[in-house]
DNA sequence: TTTCAAACTTGACGATGATTCATTTTTGTT
DNA sequence: AACAAAAATGAATCATCGTCAAGTTTGAAA
């Protein structure tokens, strides 16, 4: 799925390269598009974490909050396997508010509580950041929007945080240290 | 396929619906995607032209502005038309953003222009305002956010636009005039 | 080591539904 | 009335998801 797209692979592809039956994949997916979702949670979740190792040491929460926007878009267009499966924007939009939701409604909550942000629902302003999020990250794989956008796109994001445009543009315009690169995490079970 | 969803309609009840034979479809259009596209196409046409007619008569660009993504959520949230061709959010926010982008992103410009808005570039504020706004409507009909946040969503959209959040509150408070009746559009022909 | 039930695997098959295309029908022009 | 171009038709094709009856593996108990 991360390789052609969630249509274009079918299940007997899937199971082939799993070296496995046709139907056996059916044994840990009720269908294919309950795959489709584990995949992007898988993607997410790693994503997640990854975001986190980096923030750690950051003061600022609200820096949190854009770093980690900033991370996803930046690999959701750079990623093929992200890029692949863009297409399905309400799973993808719900699997990342599932899976990265605790994490950015954390921070958003903390940034509020120090007087950076101003949100009173946390959880509405990161739901629609997720779909916004996605709407761009296609705009850009798809070549409507330039890759150039993306300072402007997370300037966008972040005014929906309450803080002007201005104060949206100096904290997305901060340096950002770099990811670790992948391959820590552990596999979660199905 | 406003009825029952663009999966669950199938191109041969389309078609006796239509009085016509299978093949016949084909004729107008390429394939089934490309006739939900042209479904969509003609509700946002038709609603963007009735959101004018009234906004006709508004002095604050901004209001406009407002009173459009307002009407565009209701509309989304309560007309089951709308809320059938939901899933598909990709393609729904490409039309959203082709059909009504011209008059946002004018009201957009106007409203910067003002001083009301802060706004750099249009086009990008309305795409990431497309892609959140279904985003928001699709969460709304599978009931994960209450339709009483629409306040909120607006408000939170509004805030897309660089003015900070009491702004975008006082903003999305404005009371609002109600739609006329649908009914007086001309289909477009294909 | 043997037995056996539970869990797992398998791949042929059924069902569904989009799309094609050779043929027929309609339309409008000379 | 003749005829070519355009439109309509629907049976047939094709692709793929998901099911299921039958076979295989596993691991624990005897």
């Amino acid at each position: 799925m991360t390789d052609k797209g969630v249509e274009a692979a079918t299940m007997l592809e899937i199971a082939e390269r799993a070296d496995v039956g046709a139907g056996t994949v059916y044994n840990y997916f009720k269908s294919k598009d309950e795959l489709a979702i584990a995949v992007l949670e898988n993607l997410m979740h790693d994503l997640a974490l990854r975001i986190e190792e980096v923030t750690d040491t950051f003061e600022d929460p609200a820096q949190v909050y854009a770093f980690g926007i900033r991370t996803v878009l930046d690999t959701a267009t750079s990623d093929l396997r992200w890029a692949q499966m863009l297409n399905r924007s309400e799973v993808i939009a719900d699997a990342m508010f599932r899976m990265m939701g605790p994490f950015a409604i954390r921070d958003l909550r903390l940034a509020s509580q120090a007087g950076r942000f101003e949100v009173s629902n946390a959880e509405l302003v990161w739901r629609l950041t997720t779909h916004a999020l996605i709407g761009a990250s296609l705009a850009i794989t798809t070549g409507q929007v330039p890759a150039s956008a993306s300072d402007q796109i997370i300037v966008r994001l972040l005014c929906m945080t309450g803080i002007g445009a201005n104060a949206a543009t100096e904290l997305a315009g901060r340096p950002r240290p770099a990811l670790k690169p992948e391959g820590k995490g552990k596999q979660p079970k199905t």
